[in-house]
DNA sequence: CTTGACTCTAGACTATGGTCTAAGGTGTAC
DNA sequence: GTACACCTTAGACCATAGTCTAGAGTCAAG
């Protein structure tokens, strides 16, 4: 198979294809006389395996440690675990940042009237105040 | 006061300083004979309005229609408020996004049992799996 | 055998928000 | 008057994850 069928068979751009090749993500294909890549149909197996591990909240580099672990013989279903539970830690730090920009932009905004010249509004209000923490 | 000074008294460093300048953010200070930026103390204040701004979530593209609203009279406490709310979507947004990584990574983690080689844990086999949507 | 779709490479460019460097010029306290 | 900290500029560089381009060559159908 020609780049552009597994790109779309696997739901990628033919740019990504090559990216995630020199990033060394997926296996160099075999190559034709004229220099064209040739994928084996497995191909579009890892390029899935990517972009699921990308839903899931992997970078391209943690993808890497999971197609590393998942090739290595020495490896366990436990240094997988350990992946994505950090992942789910981090993904969770993450939230909880958020949740407390939630917050205070409702509290700031909360008090702005919507209506008047922007000196009644107490978002910019909030934010020239001097520190107070 | 020198660029340093206002940096320590921002909480911000000094590349910074000259990058919000760059971007447009704060106005160009007066310069001394010998070229150093020569900076009011009003210019702190500018500074760690853009610091708070960045921590309730908002963009530097984002902090700087926040200044032009300021400085513009014929702008009132309505547009402003439009973009707090605007602010807060997005960030509920990603909170939701955040949320739905969480589950399906939960759900995923839960199914491995930590123990054996990697073929036995459905992280890497969910992540091998068809499409199931 | 032509035509149109496809592919090749290297490298530039996008967005975000900075950080750092080199090579030189100042400021100031002792 | 000399250290040493500080400042100047333009531009390179970091991470992330691609996207796109130019200019050339290839594939496959009709």
């Amino acid at each position: 198979m020609k780049i552009g069928e597994v790109a779309r068979a696997s739901g990628l751009g033919i740019h990504a294809v090559r990216f995630y090749e020199r990033e060394g993500l997926i296996d160099e294909p075999a190559r034709r006389a004229s220099g064209y890549r040739e994928y084996e149909p497995e191909a579009i197996l890892s390029l899935r395996f990517i972009r699921r591990a990308k839903q899931l909240g992997f970078s391209l580099k943690e993808i890497s440690e999971l197609l590393s672990l998942e090739a290595d013989p020495r490896a366990g279903a436990a240094d997988v675990k350990r992946l994505a539970e950090a992942k789910l830690e981090d993904i969770e730090s993450r939230i909880r940042a958020l949740q407390r920009m939630r917050r205070a932009l409702r509290r700031v905004t909360a008090g702005c009237p919507g209506t008047g010249p922007t000196s009644r509004c107490s978002i910019l209000g909030t934010l020239n105040r001097a520190e107070k923490r």
